[in-house]
RNA sequence: GCGGACGUAGCUCAGCUGGUAGAGCGCCGGUUUGUGGUACCGGUGGUCGCGGGUUCGAGCCCCGUCGUUCGCCCCA
């Protein structure tokens, strides 16, 4: 009960935990290859920069999430809390801003020091796309329907809604925030202990608060649509369009604001009520400014990044765990033709195993504890005649094959 | 970082107003040394999260600590 356990927060992932991880990070890849994006790898530690540049120094993460170490030679160093500044800054690196735009889709651990809780957890993983190079609302839409196609693909869409927002461009934003706390400065009084800190480092996000005086407050707050531009509003307005084209529904949610600083126009959040107050299952934006931030042209973006964990915790239908055909050596046979029948099951692609360790009475019940789908016998006598005998462990029926059959045509004996 | 609940065998849990621990499942073996998932029999199994305190005596009371979990903050 004392024994050595993982560090706090993290997990170790074994069984059909594991299985329902990789359908997750599985159908995503397949997806992201239907909408033509390729896969990257990227470190999972960075310079610190990286990310304290890129998210913005009041954003929690940054201020007190990260996994931050110095390396022996006294470099700043992060494990990365997330996947977009990474991204961007291999764009930089790699020069790939000469050929834009890219889509790329990504998927890892991430680290963030958060006090863990269900579908919150200190080592986490993410799927993620970005589109970068592309500042046309299409992009938005297109992005947006990728993530969509993720989770029908795993069947979670159903107990999902697109949340949307725009936050227009720098200047709609600028008008909008300054609006914003305008208004609010004049309830002090009475906003929430939270929303006042809020109020100074990021009064977009008193719009999102869940308490109840907050939001009666809010109710009444300048809207975004009021201080749009006629550039952002005609963004805004392309953007639903396609959506509707591509039959993604959405509900429009002022409050959408998200939490990193590099956001500009359009905000989204899929979410659930399945999972607590871990609602946010995958969610994005725009972020126009961040590859100039990494040090690169100006190359507009969008993307989003999904929780594995949570996407994991959605699904309905677990993964089935594989079956394998099971050999049990009965009596005493030559173990070297046992390679040889191993070798050649194989080959052809049939998942073999070898009931090890005890009597048959014991090597049949751990073949059927394990799942195997079919069970072989080979004694001497099988081994001296060419043929064995094969058990369906499904139907508890046996039928003879010969040694030729098993070598040529292992998919149809165990059909 | 803040607040609440919880922490007894691998798992799920029981343990009366404090008297030095129990069940089911699992696991191992046997009934059956050439055949499983059922049945029966036997066995393994716990410094009661950890540390301190109160007491003649604590799994049960008190304090601290670590962990899990729910909510807040924040976020995937």
């Amino acid at each position: 009960m004392s024994s050595i356990q993982p560090v706090r927060g993290t997990h170790d992932l074994i069984g059909e935990e594991q299985r329902r991880h990789a359908q997750v990070v599985e159908a995503a890849r397949r997806i992201a290859g239907v909408y033509g994006f390729d896969e990257w790898s990227t470190p999972i530690f960075e310079e610190t920069r990286v990310f304290s540049r890129s998210l913005g120094d009041t954003s929690d993460v940054v201020s007190k999430e990260m996994y931050s170490f110095n390396d022996r030679d006294g470099e700043s160093l992060t494990l990365r809390p997330e996947g977009t500044a990474a991204i961007c800054r291999a764009l930089v690196s790699n020069a790939l801003t000469q050929s834009l735009p890219q889509k790329v889709f990504y998927t890892g651990p991430m680290f963030r020091h958060e006090r863990p809780q269900k579908g919150r957890y200190r080592q986490f993983h993410q799927i993620g796309a970005e589109l970068l190079g592309a500042a046309e609302p299409l992009a938005d839409a297109e992005v947006i329907a990728m993530g969509h196609a993720v989770l029908s693909a795993l069947g979670v869409a159903e107990h999902v809604t697109l949340e949307l927002n725009t936050l227009g461009d720098a200047q709609s934003r600028d008008a909008w925030r300054a609006a914003l706390v305008a208004y609010f400065s004049d309830y002090r009084d009475r906003l929430s202990e939270d929303s006042l800190v809020r109020l100074e480092k990021n009064p977009l996000r008193i719009l999102d608060s869940k308490n109840e005086g907050d939001r009666a407050i809010v109710a009444d707050a300048p809207r975004m649509a009021e201080f749009l531009t006629p550039e952002a509003q005609d963004f805004w307005d392309e953007l639903r369009a396609k959506l509707d084209v591509f039959g993604i529904a959405y509900k429009v949610s002022p409050g959408i604001v998200r939490g990193l600083d590099y956001y500009n126009h359009t905000t989204f959040e899929f979410v659930t009520t399945r999972l607590g107050s871990q609602g946010t299952v995958l969610a994005g934006g725009r972020y126009d400014g961040l590859v100039k931030q990494m040090g690169g042209p100006d190359v507009p973006a969008i993307g989003w990044a999904a929780g594995v964990e949570r996407l994991a915790m959605l699904l309905d239908v677990m993964p089935p765990a594989p079956r394998s055909v099971v050999i049990i050596p009965v009596g005493s046979p030559d173990e070297r033709a046992l390679c040889g029948i191993l070798q050649g099951l194989r080959v052809q692609g049939v998942r073999t195993e070898i009931g090890y360790k005890g009597a048959l009475r014991k090597r049949m019940e751990r073949a059927a504890k394990q799942n195997a789908s079919h069970v072989l016998f080979v004694g001497e006598d099988e081994l001296a005649r060419g043929l064995f005998r094969v058990k369906d462990m499904e139907s508890g029926q046996e039928q003879e094959v010969s040694h030729q059959a098993l070598m040529a045509d292992a998919g149809s004996v165990f059909a």
